[in-house]
DNA sequence: ACCTGAACACCGTTCAAGT
DNA sequence: ACCTGAACACCGTTCAAGT
């Protein structure tokens, strides 16, 4: 006699989504899913293949998230501008989904990594406005400048690293106007 | 009748350091402190106080190496060329123990991290150069511009998140050469 | 077809017992 | 004074058994 499904993957990658923001990656265990919609441990099993598989499961989710609010962010067709915009939405997302953001850029096995072409596509629009700011020769490079700092910046925030005062949002404002200005062409030579 | 120690912090520390290099944060577990050092793993209580004090003491231990490395990197007085040079100790530091940066940065709990002094002792030299470089109003802004980037940038190249092609290094370069530019007073109306 | 309890190998940690 | 085995509460995961 067939038995009524009380899980669903859906339900698992809610699930995994909240608990991640409450008690981080390490939180994120099978009793903790299990608990939250309903069943014993083992069940989930029926669904997902493993915790490694559960976690791409919510980094996937994550990153799709993401890359759609970068979509609607660079909309001005003013480089400068669109910059400023996707680093703002990076940081407003990682500010709101903190666990998720962790998770995206955390070293884990592979098979618990979210696949690879998400960062292509969440890149796209950068490209784009790095182009435009330095050049095509060197787009790449100022795209990769732009990623790190945006990146070590949130995750020092995220980590309470700024331990020595002053204002951070100032730092922010600073950070993005002067490697904008530093990677357009001819920074220092107009 | 007293038995002769057969571990010691030394011990245990070193075997921290070597273990988090081959097998990462989750791979130090106290049974592999123990099986190193040749000791049950209860017998480890007898030195330190939890898993978590074990991760602080090895976290401790890198940042007094990367510290002293900072400290003698910086020697040239031409303010561009020791920030350059203090980057790239940095990141010569990760590359040579990944394991120890990762978890200088790990996002953990307050007992498992480093003493929250360390990161001021690591950044003096910076903040010399970044305010020789940027004047006393920014040199703050100027220098966690620059520890943004370079953390970004190392911990992307550390997690293989550079999948776009390119020469990693000739970024490398390119980001430190355009950041510097980006603090120096007044870059693009000189 | 789905869910469960029991079991396994692993964690960190405590503690009484051995020397 | 130091070390140990046994035990506890937790992990992820497997599997035979129940409906």
């Amino acid at each position: 006699m067939p038995t009524p499904a009380r899980t669903s993957l859906e339900g698992i990658l809610k699930a995994g989504r909240a608990i991640i923001e409450t008690d981080g990656i390490d939180g994120l265990t099978m009793q903790a899913i299990a608990d939250r919609v309903g069943v014993r441990a083992p069940s989930l099993y029926k669904r997902i293949r493993s915790r490694n598989q559960l976690l791409r499961l919510v980094a996937n989710d994550a990153a799709a998230e993401l890359t759609g609010e970068l979509d609607t962010a660079a909309t001005t067709g003013d480089a400068r501008r669109d910059l400023a915009a996707l680093a703002r939405t990076f940081r407003d997302f990682a500010r709101r989904n903190p666990g998720a953001y962790s998770l995206l850029f955390a070293r884990l096995p592979d098979d618990a990594r979210a696949d690879p072409e998400w960062s292509v596509k969440a890149s796209a629009g950068l490209l784009i406005a790095t182009e435009r700011l330095a050049g095509t020769a060197d787009s790449l490079e100022a795209a990769r400048t732009v990623v790190a700092w945006a990146n070590g910046f949130i995750a020092m925030e995220l980590a309470g690293a700024f331990r020595l005062g002053g204002d951070v949002d100032r730092a922010w404002e600073y950070g993005i106007d002067h490697v904008a200005t530093a990677i357009a062409r001819r920074p220092n030579r107009a």
